[in-house]
DNA sequence: TCGACGGTTCGAGCGTGATCGAACCAACGC
DNA sequence: GCGTTGGTTCGATCACGCTCGAACCGTCGA
């Protein structure tokens, strides 16, 4: 009669842990069904429910990689929607997030590895240059070029982690390097200089000749 | 925390027969508490304590008027924001409101007077000619004017409803003309051709020559 | 094959809040 | 003054759904 049932919806967004989900979610990033448990101070199971039903409520999209599950928003329209409930309900505090989530979007750690169109940039340039297959698994050349580069193979084979995973960029909707090499990868340049992270954020920047470097490491 | 409290303003839409009273008022419109009851379909007490918690909680503004209590939206972001969860809940049923309410605002019927811009300028244009005091009394230069044009104004005061009364025009925020005196005006506006009412709505037209005889007599 | 870890499903407990009957209050007409 | 009508407040009922413990399932590394 009304048409869409808007109740449901909202009912949905309604729920506090829901909600701190949701806006754990605002910046466009995928975060793990146990990250936004966390996030919301309750324990998995009841952080699985309340994902089920946000999902099948059509307000986030879930997408299971190994053993994770991440989940982000469905659409720009939910994030959208948000962003207006929060101007609503708070008076007028912008929090500056503006600057902040531009620069999150281009650049940033994800857990240990590197991601956005940087980190999209260099699985895609190192894959047309031979160096990893279409599962960034390092060919002969690629190993040399890696060794060379400064990166420890076989250590990282020791590890008992994954050595190397494709990870989804959300912001990029394209893969980018994950595991063991991922991590080591971001390491390695922040070590040599040419990156550094900004205190307590995942945002990271281009220091010094840094970008100059990179660029001319993958031409 | 997380700042604003969205969960709070999200569970007050959640509710289905707050969302019912919400999408009532989303052409802009106020209506009475009895009529928000009606369209919820809940009694009266139960609409009672959820018009409170929408205003208190800031997406209501209530005014009282006479015996009625009228609601409306608190402001254009609180439909923007309805008519989003609506556009997102249900797929895409844009459902050709879109003219409709533009005319609807422009000039419509409210119970039984007129009510939109036209009605505020009506009103402002009889006061400043004298024939209505700021309580929409007619003076003795109106009484003879408002019989000039037709109306029976014996007959209105033997009615057992208020003779005039001021009536807050919420798409306006300014008075216009109710009562007996505001209903007989619309009857006499139609009876002359001027004006037409949209079948099955709201919504009235000038028809014709109306709107040049209106001006002319409002000169 | 095993243990570890992330995530889901099941079950029960339990509090919040929607609801209505009844009483109460205010405004209006007579 | 009284009766009528529109709204609100109070109290009690009751169910929905949020929550977590425990068990279960799948993936991964050894």
């Amino acid at each position: 009669m009304t048409g869409p049932n808007i109740a449901h919806l909202a009912r949905l967004i309604g729920d506090p842990a829901r909600a701190l989900m949701l806006a754990a979610l605002m910046d466009g990033r995928a975060l793990t069904a146990g990250e936004l448990a966390e996030v919301a101070g309750i324990t998995r199971q009841t952080a699985s429910t309340h994902l089920a039903q946000l999902r099948d409520g059509g307000l986030l999209e879930g997408a299971s990689q190994g053993k994770h599950r991440y989940f982000r928003l469905a659409s720009a329209e939910v994030a959208d929607i948000l962003e207006r409930l929060m101007a609503l309900s708070g008076p007028v505090k912008h929090i500056r997030t503006g600057p902040r989530n531009a620069d999150m979007r281009a650049m940033r750690v994800c857990y240990d590895h590197l991601a956005g169109p940087m980190a999209v940039r260099m699985a895609e340039r190192m894959q047309a240059k031979g160096w990893l297959d279409s599962f960034m698994v390092p060919s002969v050349e690629g190993n040399a070029a890696l060794s060379k580069f400064g990166i420890d193979l076989p250590a990282l084979h020791a590890l008992r982690r994954p050595f190397v995973r494709p990870c989804l960029d959300w912001s990029e909707r394209r893969d980018h390097i994950a595991g063991a090499l991922g991590a080591a990868l971001l390491e390695r340049m922040i070590t040599l200089g040419w990156m550094r992270r900004e205190p307590d954020s995942r945002i990271m920047r281009f220091a010094g000749v840094g970008e100059a470097e990179f660029e001319r490491w993958l031409r």
